[in-house]
DNA sequence: GGAATAGTGTCTGTCAGACAGTATGTT
DNA sequence: AACATACTGTCTGACAGACACTATTCC
């Protein structure tokens, strides 16, 4: 049996938080959809691997520097018609980035926006990336349980509000800031504190914090 | 800029429980790596869904019929260079299955066999297929804590001892069979009763359960 | 009866949720 | 001073780990 051939993509899922959990979207600039609004994507080179390909697209679309964003794989989508052109499989990512300015357009993309991932529904995407969107989400949802990923939403230095802030926007819900503060402070490897403080969200200093070292959060916190 | 052609091909990491947790290899059959073991999979076809194309060689490697065994997507890879042949990216799929009859090979394999995951690091396979197998093994390990996972290395109706067993072996820990019956029973929709018993087991007849409904267990179970 | 496994009850320590109270900034 | 936010302490209920005890089968 021979192989057939393939056109291979990686498309990303780029969250951040603005006033609430968005992601960003741009307005397809040739055909096919041209003039829709996809996920942020594109061809994988000959001599690439998949991960730089999705840092290389993440920095054309954005002009992020890759090493201030956590970039991960999200999932492999190849439906047999998903592009009406030819046979594409793509290797989706998903990215979390902090509060990042109003997006510049990319190459092959007219215009960049940032939408609310609560209008997700209302949301039509190219090819099948309201599916990829919505994986991407639920990923990002599901691994704060039991990760430190939330600390790749906030500035390289945070304090504890604003990583409270960051749980209580992704996840809609509201925790209660002093047993969140207890919790938090108490999970070993969680939080390396600077010794620095910051008045910036009002009221009496808060202790600024780096991420540890943990890569797995063990109790895991919980969506209440 | 132009998409350069690639191929596009599924792994299988299948996973079952003998007297430890094992996973199936075949020797493959033709260049590259002939004569070495690897994981099996194949080329995608031109008109083939990916998660169709996985069970597809699922059953011509195992002889299996796709509604007993678990399967879901693990991850992509497509380093330049892992296949000497040409570009290829891989999706590898995770199936998880109760204890299998000694495999029968597959056309384009001229073995199988199960090799212990304990033995994992002197295992050599072809490709880079023993990052992926490293991958799936840990993804069955993660998601036996909170899903019903573990219940797909089980018959269709099993007893809570056997249960406990399938998280024994795959963690490769031992856990207190009272405090483990009270917590699955206690998990709202993992089990559901079928009334009957069974002394397969030995000792006092203990209940015949199948599989819940339920997805997501909360809370989860914890690997002490 | 003895061995083996199934299943229940009980105690104890830990931790999450609730919330009172104190500390330290800005205005 | 009033206010806002940071942080600590305390109570309570839920649950995990430990393990004694009872139940029901096979030999």
């Amino acid at each position: 049996m021979d192989h057939p051939p393939f056109a291979v993509t990686v498309d990303l899922v780029v969250l951040t938080l603005r006033d609430e959990l968005c992601a960003l979207v741009v307005r397809r600039g040739i055909e096919p959809y041209a003039g829709e609004w996809a996920l942020p994507g594109g061809f994988v080179r000959a001599d690439e691997d998949l991960p730089d390909a999705a840092r290389r697209e993440l920095a054309e679309e954005t002009g992020l520097a890759p090493g201030s964003v956590h970039i991960e794989q999200l999932a492999g989508y190849g439906a047999p018609g998903r592009d009406p052109r030819l046979r594409v499989v793509t290797i989706a990512y998903l990215a979390l980035a902090p509060d990042l300015p109003v997006p510049s357009a990319g190459t092959d993309a007219a215009e960049a926006r940032w939408v609310p991932v609560r209008a997700l529904a209302a949301e039509r995407l190219a090819f099948d990336h309201d599916r990829i969107l919505a994986d991407g989400v639920e990923r990002a949802r599901a691994k704060l349980e039991y990760s430190p990923l939330a600390t790749a939403f906030c500035a390289p230095e945070f304090t504890v509000a604003e990583l409270r802030r960051v749980y209580e926007l992704v996840w809609d819900t509201r925790l209660d800031p002093r047993n969140f503060h207890r919790k938090v402070t108490g999970t070993a490897g969680l939080l390396a504190p600077t010794g620095r403080t910051t008045t910036r969200d009002g009221g009496r200093p808060a202790q600024l914090y780096r991420r540890g070292e943990a890569e797995l959060l063990y109790p895991p916190m919980l969506r209440s």
